[in-house]
DNA sequence: GAAATGAATGTAAGCGCTTTCATTTTTTCG
DNA sequence: CGAAAAAATGAAAGCGCTTACATTCATTTC
């Protein structure tokens, strides 16, 4: 069953003009911009396409169009769920716009980002979907330097210039934290992702310090460990933060593969959630709604995300001019199962 | 903040001849087989590479080599975690080989997936990785007509002339099935993705009822509800099933997401499992551990069978010619909590 | 040391498409 | 009805690269 993989001798352009008896020109317009072809020879020429099964040539096209129609993301990870949902939602808006989407993840690391967006932009990637602010200077420099639109998602931070599709991280752990501090909790604790490279970890970081600065608490009060995602991690942070400082009383985790983690881990240590423990996640992928009790989170409107940042790239790409800056995008506290008052005030009155 | 994004004026191969005082061919063989390159010219020639920042353009190295490095994917589902382990690989590996991965998902639906494939193919795809066996022949000639190197991946069916590298669904089933008739099990439930264009969710069913079959069971004593994937289906299924034919006392399911919503079902309804019932899942994605109990499943390997499919593609690719047949590759049976003796027979002695 | 061999480089012909500009055909309308 | 405007089409020049073939130059061989 061997085969050849060359001469692949497909139909191009001329054989169908030849065929329909016009100029290619006027096939290419058919295809491109068929409103600008007689009616008649539209159809002569459609028919011609289809005896022949021709197909562009991506190359050829991509070479005299200067455009490839193909948009780049880099993600983190596709190991777990936590983008899959939104870039979902991201392939199938730009595919309904006729475009293609390559993707590629850096696995949290710069470096390998930097590499992925250098490879999807000599791949002819018309614009790019990246995650989060964080990244060399450099790497900003080199887009603009070859104007190519670029989005950032996952992440909104009011302050910074750059456009993003995305949600304030910062806000919304502060606004949870808030909520958190007046159910009476006093000692916290904060399972993060490694912050020093991502903004996204950092913002969430200081959304909870926000809030307790706000209520005039010590910042003390907030132990805080960093691990790489993942479920295990979760659990072995959870044991480290309840070394560290027995007093807490809920923890808050940067995400909710981690907070799954550190869920499984209580119940091994004994702790009943969120009676003797209260856990938040972040994210509301689904295992939250499989943990048990099911996970208290921040739900983040991942289809929505995705969704509008193909428009933005899109209208960006056919405008050739940065849209207008977006909004940003509302996040939501859901209330689950795993926050409650901690337990040595819970039926007292509390005085905020 | 606007900015043009058309005239990147960038560096062309010219002018990197230009500034190197070599013709464009060498640059061009510096580039692309530097072996055949004297070592001072290279040397001058890669000086002025990084100096002018030049990056080959894409559409015209495809145009003139007729090749893009480049590998398509069309995947059923990015929604849920099922794909996500393997492809991460299979990009990871392409990656090191110097190809590009490009994503596509059909949602489960055989339409959708074929104008897939002819996107990615018109996008210029030297290989393409499809996801199990079904599919209308003519998906099959055209991708034969074009002489476009393809896999299939996540199934592996040994009476089939198809490359695959993947696993027998089918026998893996079978032998779980044989492993639950062997604890005492008589009556079954089986939930299973809908079966009609999905070869995997068919030959899993196919492997409990050969199962049923070798041991000399009725068929009947096995009772299949079809649902989407979901963790709410695999809920609304379970409780199906168990109006259907409430002596059932294991239920399969046709993969992890649907056995986790059967699990969360079943304990609502007073259920306790593996006690009153018994539930198996199948792919052993992150999921499966944090139920409770942790999920008894079939463990895929999804990295392996990611990075071997990207080997053959890139053998395949670069031979010219189609690789020897793949060898499947082991699934596991993963033994945790949702699996036991029935109740009303545990304790005595078996007789099979 | 001349002929033969091989390595390094250059020349130039495309690859298949889009698009500008020129030309032809059709439509409009005073 | 004919001139002007508009619409449809064609001719041909690239787009930036790879590669077959030709050429040059340095080695080898007897």
């Amino acid at each position: 069953m061997t085969q050849m993989t060359d001469h692949r001798d497909l139909p191009t352009l001329a054989d169908v003009a030849r065929m329909a008896n016009v100029s290619t020109a006027t096939v290419s317009r058919c295809l491109n911009s068929p409103d600008k072809v007689g009616k008649a020879t539209r159809e002569t020429v459609m028919n011609a396409v289809n005896a022949l099964g021709y197909s562009p040539n991506f190359g050829a096209r991509a070479l005299a169009a200067k455009r490839t129609n193909t948009v780049g993301a880099v993600i983190p990870t596709m190991d777990n769920a936590i983008f899959a949902r939104g870039l979902q939602a991201f392939e199938e808006e730009l595919n309904s716009l006729g475009m293609t989407l390559l993707v590629a993840s850096s696995n949290y690391m710069p470096d390998r980002e930097e590499e992925q967006i250098k490879t999807l932009v000599a791949r002819g990637a018309d614009a790019l979907l990246l995650i989060g602010y964080d990244r060399d200077p450099s790497v900003y420099e080199f887009l603009a330097r070859q104007s190519i639109p670029m989005v950032i998602a996952w992440a909104y931070q009011s302050n910074s210039s750059m456009h993003a599709i995305g949600f304030d991280n910062r806000a919304a752990v502060r606004s949870m934290t808030h909520h958190i501090l007046g159910l009476g909790h006093r000692r916290l604790g904060f399972i993060s992702a490694p912050q020093s490279t991502n903004d996204r970890a950092r913002e969430r970081v200081l959304g909870a310090r926000d809030a307790l600065a706000e209520k005039g608490f010590d910042p003390s009060a907030l132990s805080v460990v960093e691990m790489n995602y993942s479920i295990s991690n979760g659990g072995t942070a959870l044991a480290e933060l309840l070394r560290k400082d027995p007093d807490i009383t809920a923890v808050l985790c940067g995400n909710d593969v981690l907070a799954v983690g550190a869920l499984k881990m209580a119940k091994k240590l004994g702790l009943s959630v969120p009676r003797d423990l209260s856990i938040t996640g972040f994210d509301d992928i689904e295992i939250s709604t499989i943990a048990e009790p099911e996970l208290t989170t921040v739900h983040v409107p991942h289809r929505q995300m995705g969704r509008k940042a193909a428009h933005y790239l899109a209208q960006y790409i056919n405008d050739k001019s940065q849209p207008e800056a977006p909004e940003p995008l509302e996040t939501v506290f859901y209330e689950r199962g795993t926050l409650a008052p901690p337990r040595d005030i819970s039926g007292k009155e509390l005085r905020l």
